[in-house]
DNA sequence: TATCATTTGTACGTATGTATG
DNA sequence: GCATACATACGTACAAATGAT
């Protein structure tokens, strides 16, 4: 019996692995909405019988998927979609450390909530069609440390992707914003860009985060793409430098 | 037959698995220098032989390590100790990218080179013993991109790790230094830790780029460490932030 | 408390494909 | 063409965690 009567979409002597080709067909399950964030998947052999291959071959793919932070195993339990809520901090993206090197965890405060059209620059770096002025959401917040104000921050996402996002939701939610995102409008981040740099504050800034016009602070811009590298977000952050650092590892065992 | 007959150091039932004890193993032939930078391990079944278990289970061990950059893979060829020269980019750990979105290799301009005494700070980050004045080798530097200064590089290695290390090894290569600690003193870098800071830019430091006293400028401080989590240099750049910024992407397929 | 079915984790053996020299 | 070495793939067995019985 060919092995991969059950798919044709398999190709067995292709240029790329089978289990390559696995991977892909479970990203186009999760792009697609089949499992989402939190459920669990068909168990290995399951899978192995749906897709035409073997175990092995299942696990191979599942495996770059783990690493990649998109699908979590959990031995006894099953292999599950990850989610991006503040329990497993596998989805904090954020580098910002204070400077005895504690990593922090700000509090949001909404500033404003509003639908606008995209101007060129945003709408180039979300990828929308830039002659029918693209309609987004603008999200303006605060992000506060024990009620000090220690950053301002500012979204755009993509309306039509972003469906049912309102003010309200994102008051109510204490949650990571990507959570946010995938509860109430099924958006996965699964990756982000992002750019750090060294600026002067601007007087509006500078008034809100309580330092000086002039004084430097690190604004970080990120872009954060779901799958198949589609952008949804655009998020720009001006930080307080004084007591805040940017910090990243890299390497190792 | 035992499986570890020739093996003592592994633990059928212990609480790790066998290929983390592999793992270990082969970190500790690294660290002791039995196969160095740029040789080739003995092939997967020489090794398996070696440590009394399957192929399988070494390659696992290997996979880490690989996913690590610090082993490289190479079909048909073997399995060698990553190098961390230009050409094969995996040891490129910097972050600054001109802001046309390039990714910059600048040229490093040697100011300086002396043995000093560290000071308490720097022999804390490098966990040098704090009574006995150790000594540390201070390395200042230019880096230029078509001949233009575009960020100071300060850098403090212990002499002791660092023999051979010379002004005229760090001028004649126009390598990375990690390559000139490998190829020189038989330091392996396999991980940093790297923190960013805007700052404002002093009076020398901006004379050097070309930019006024107090023009933001971006510092980067990064401890740099070698197996088993020993740290062996610490360097503090500090970038002209008009044209450049830091960058990095995370996660994803 | 103890047992059992389920599911992933680890480990082994084998076969074949593919890149290299 | 050939030998070598890693890459992919399959089948199997048992261990360990989990949750329900």
């Amino acid at each position: 019996m060919p092995r991969n009567a059950l798919n044709s979409k398999l190709e067995m002597h292709a240029s790329e692995p089978l289990y390559k080709q696995i991977e892909k067909q479970i990203l186009d399950c999760l792009a697609q909405g089949e499992w989402k964030p939190g459920e669990r998947l068909p168990n290995e052999s399951q899978l192995a019988k749906r897709f035409g291959v073997a175990i092995f071959t299942v696990r191979a793919g599942i495996s770059e998927l783990v690493a990649a932070n998109i699908l979590i195993r959990r031995q006894g339990k099953g292999t599950f979609v990850a989610r991006h809520d503040r329990q497993r901090q596998r989805y904090q993206f954020t580098h910002i450390f204070r400077n005895d090197g504690v990593k922090i965890s700000p509090e949001r405060q909404l500033v404003s909530f509003s639908r606008i059209s995209a101007d060129r620059s945003i709408a180039e770096m979300l990828h929308l069609p830039q002659n029918e002025k693209p309609s987004v959401f603008r999200v303006e917040c605060i992000l506060k440390l024990e009620s000090r104000p220690i950053a301002t921050m500012d979204i755009t996402v993509p309306a039509r992707l972003f469906a049912g996002l309102t003010a309200r939701a994102i008051r109510e939610s204490a949650e990571n914003l990507y959570a946010v995102y995938q509860e109430v409008c099924g958006v996965n981040v699964i990756r982000i860009e992002e750019r750090v740099y060294a600026v002067k504050a601007g007087a509006r800034v500078a008034n809100t985060l309580g330092i000086h016009a002039g004084d430097p602070a690190l604004r970080v811009d990120r872009i954060a793409y779901t799958y198949n590298d589609v952008p949804v977000e655009f998020r720009s952050r001006v930080h307080q430098a004084f007591d805040y650092h940017y910090q990243i590892s890299e390497g190792g065992v």
